[in-house]
DNA sequence: GAAGTGAGTTAGGCTTTCTTAACAATCACA
DNA sequence: TGTGATTGTTAAGAAAGCCTAACTCACTTC
């Protein structure tokens, strides 16, 4: 039982996790910073992912995620770290924005499509590397809205 | 002033929009169904939706969409619409669970993402007609993870 | 060791969205 | 025309998330 959480919480326990990445400690007011929400929010969230096991706290003290807590997180980092990458590196969407909308994203995708994606984004990524021509005419595409004819002919020839 | 909507209206607006394509009036039942929530929840969500002026109705019969209730609606519905096309006919995911994704993902992402990836979908669905390896690569790809070099070969030819 | 400061918590409240249960209007048709 | 089924509404309330205000705790500093 992975124990499903809501948008909202998956938003604190990644939260938690990217900031031990930085620092040992972990306190509330980091937590609020970091989602933009004020302190009280956060240890109401903190009170519920610790009665799901989630995380580890005790009152007053700093906030740690459990095994089970770091697993969840991880999967909710990996989403938004996909969905960043397809918007910024493969759409080209600013960085900021990318951030954001992956934020909001990283919730609402089913395991499929993610899985799809995730391969897709690689594909796009690494593949293509001696294959110039669809990366480009892509690039094209977003700018201007309709194919590089050019870049098309040029890319291949009709074999036999 | 577009009169900027929750994520559930939105949902309610682009219901009651798909079902006046099919239906000459709209009724709550029908509303309830399609969304899956209780009457109750659908009468409370067009009384608000009736205050902000994006939907006709008067008690008991039935709720039509004022011009700027379509302006929202056919925007919601366009955003549905790409997000389901990226996934069913780009990534192939499977047609239901492409809906559904599409339907939680139409909220979150902002115009600009929107926009790039409009002219992605547009561009992976028509520009390469004529240029068969890169949705090829990607099917394989998608399909075992891995590149299949042998397309990639095959495909095009070093110029020059 | 008392006082002040910053961090964390509790209490109480608001909004959104949904629910169930009970009530009211409308319509079809005998 | 009246009655029963369908449809729509009201009332009351629960859960999730957030807020402000007011409190408590822990730690530093003299």
């Amino acid at each position: 039982m992975p124990n499903k959480q809501t948008a909202s919480m998956e938003d604190y326990l990644e939260a938690i996790a990217k900031i031990s990445e930085v620092k040992t400690e972990v306190g509330v007011t980091e937590i609020s910073k970091r989602l933009g929400v004020k302190k009280p929010s956060v240890t109401i969230a903190i009170r519920k992912l610790s009665e799901d096991d989630l995380v580890e706290h005790r009152k007053y003290g700093s906030v740690a995620l459990t095994q089970k807590g770091q697993v969840i997180a991880r999967d909710v980092a990996h989403r938004h770290e996909i969905l960043f990458r397809f918007l910024f590196e493969v759409l080209g969407v600013e960085h900021g924005t990318a951030q954001e909308d992956a934020c909001k994203l990283e919730h609402g995708l089913s395991p499929v499509s993610m899985q799809r994606l995730t391969r897709f984004v690689e594909f796009a990524l690494t593949c293509p590397q001696e294959e110039p021509t669809w990366r480009q005419g892509l690039e094209y595409y977003l700018k201007h809205g309709k194919c590089n004819l050019e870049l098309l002919n040029r890319g291949h020839q009709k074999r036999d």
